[in-house]
DNA sequence: ACCATATTATGAACATCGTTCATTTCATAT
DNA sequence: ATATGAAATGAACGATGTTCATAATATGGT
C-alpha cells in the first residue's frame, strides 16, 4: 500500500467516525446503523468493513474521542481549581463532568450504554483510556491524605467516581423527575464535600475501610 | 371469557415469565429471545402475543418481580438495623443493596440495562414502583434532618441511592478490577457515613445545597 | 347435543439489523 | 500495456421482533 492511498483510507475513516458521532449525537446510540452510515459516507455497506471490523470498533472509536475531549475538559477545569483546597478540586471536577454530561449527552451515554457482546474483551487501548482519567480525582487526594498507599488511594478515586457518575446518570435520565443543573451541582457538591471532610478527619486513625 | 379460561391464561403468563427470568437470571438480558421463550414455554412464537404486547412488557413484568424482592429484601433490612442510628441504618440498607446486586446481577442489570425504544414511555406502575423504594431510605433520612421539607428529602434520598448505585455498578462491573465484597462494603460505608455526618452537621444552619 | 360465533394458536412471511462473499472495478508495479 | 493484488459493490445470509392469513379450539344459545 503505498503512501497516498493510505492517506485516503485514512481520510474515509475520519469521514467514517465524523458520521458516526454525529449521529450518535444526534440521535443516540441506538440510531447507528451500518447502512446509513455507508450511505452518508458514500460507498456501500460492504466497504465500512474495510475501514473498521465491526460497528462495535466505530462506536468504541467514537467513544475515544469523546474520552479525549472529556480529558481536556477535566485538565482544564483541574488547572483552573489548582489553588483550591483539595475538597474544593474535586469539587470542580466532579461539576466538569456534571456538566460535559449534560452538554454531550448521547455520547457520554454511549460511553457506558455500549456493553460488548458475551466474551469478547475491551481492547487494551480503550481499557486505557478510561483508567487514565482517574488520575484528575487522583491528585486532589494525594493532597488530602498523603498517607494512603496508592491502591488504597486509587480505590478511593474509584469510589468517588462511581458516586457522582451515578449522581450525574440519575440526574440527566428521567425527564420527569429531572433535576435542575443548580440542583444537580448542589447535590455533587454536597457529596463530595462530605466525602472529602471524612477523608480528612480519617487522616492517621483508622482508613474508613471497614 | 369464562373464569376458567381466564385462570388457564394467567397461569400461561406465569409460565412465560417464569421462563423469562430464568433465562435472565441465567444468562443475562441479551440471552432472552422470543423464540426460545415460545419453545420453552410450548407455543407458536405468535401466542405469546397474546399473552403480552411485546418483549419489553415481559423485560418490565421480570424486572417488576425483582423489584419486588428487592423492595422485600430492603424492608427485612430496615426492620433489623431500626434500633441503630440514622447513620448505621442508611449503611444497612446501601449494604442490602450491594448484596442483592451481587445476588441477583443479571436480574438487577436488568433493571436498568434496558431502555425503552424512543418515545415510549415507563408504564405507570413501573415507574411507581421504582419511586417506592425510596422509602427506604427516606424513613432514616427523616430521623436525621427532620427540619428538612419533603421535597428536599427526596431529593436527598435519590441523590443517595444514586451514589451508591453507582459504586454498586462499577464496583460488581469490572472482572479486571472486581472489588471483593467486603471492600465494596467498606467503601458503602464510608460514602454513606461522610454524607450522614455532613447532614447532621448541616442540621440548623444551611442545607449543603449551593 | 349441536352448531354458530368468537377467541386463540400456528408458523410462514416480513422488516430490520449486522455481517459476509462472489464478483466486478480499480490501482499499482513490471 | 498488461498482470496482479487490493478495494468496492450489493445481493444474500442469519438473527431478531413482530404480524397476519389460516386453522384449531373454545364458548354460548337453542
Amino acid at each position: 500500500m503505498t503512501r497516498a492511498t493510505t492517506l485516503r483510507r485514512d481520510a474515509q475513516r475520519t469521514a467514517l467516525l465524523d458520521a458516526a458521532e454525529r449521529r450518535i449525537a444526534d440521535a443516540g446510540l441506538t440510531a447507528l446503523k451500518a447502512r446509513d452510515l455507508a450511505s452518508e459516507v458514500g460507498c456501500a455497506v460492504g466497504a465500512l468493513y474495510t475501514l473498521v471490523a465491526d460497528m462495535d470498533e466505530v462506536v468504541l472509536r467514537v467513544g475515544s474521542r469523546t474520552l479525549g475531549r472529556l480529558d481536556a475538559a477535566l485538565t482544564a477545569s483541574a488547572a483552573s481549581a489548582a489553588a483550591g483546597t483539595p475538597a474544593a478540586r474535586l469539587v470542580a471536577i466532579a461539576r466538569t463532568y456534571a456538566d460535559f454530561a449534560a452538554d454531550n449527552l448521547h455520547l457520554w451515554r454511549a460511553l457506558f450504554e455500549f456493553r460488548l457482546a458475551d466474551g469478547r474483551a475491551l481492547p487494551d487501548w480503550s481499557a486505557e483510556e478510561q483508567i487514565r482519567l482517574f488520575r484528575h480525582i487522583d491528585a486532589p487526594l494525594s493532597a488530602l491524605r498523603p498517607d494512603l498507599p496508592d491502591a488504597e488511594r486509587h480505590l478511593l478515586a474509584r469510589t468517588l467516581f462511581s458516586a457522582v457518575h451515578g449522581i450525574v446518570v440519575l440526574g440527566l435520565e428521567g425527564k420527569l423527575i429531572a433535576v435542575p443543573r443548580a440542583g444537580l451541582h448542589g447535590q455533587i457538591a454536597m457529596v463530595v464535600e462530605a466525602i472529602a471532610h471524612g477523608l480528612a478527619a480519617g487522616q492517621g486513625s483508622g482508613n474508613g475501610n471497614r
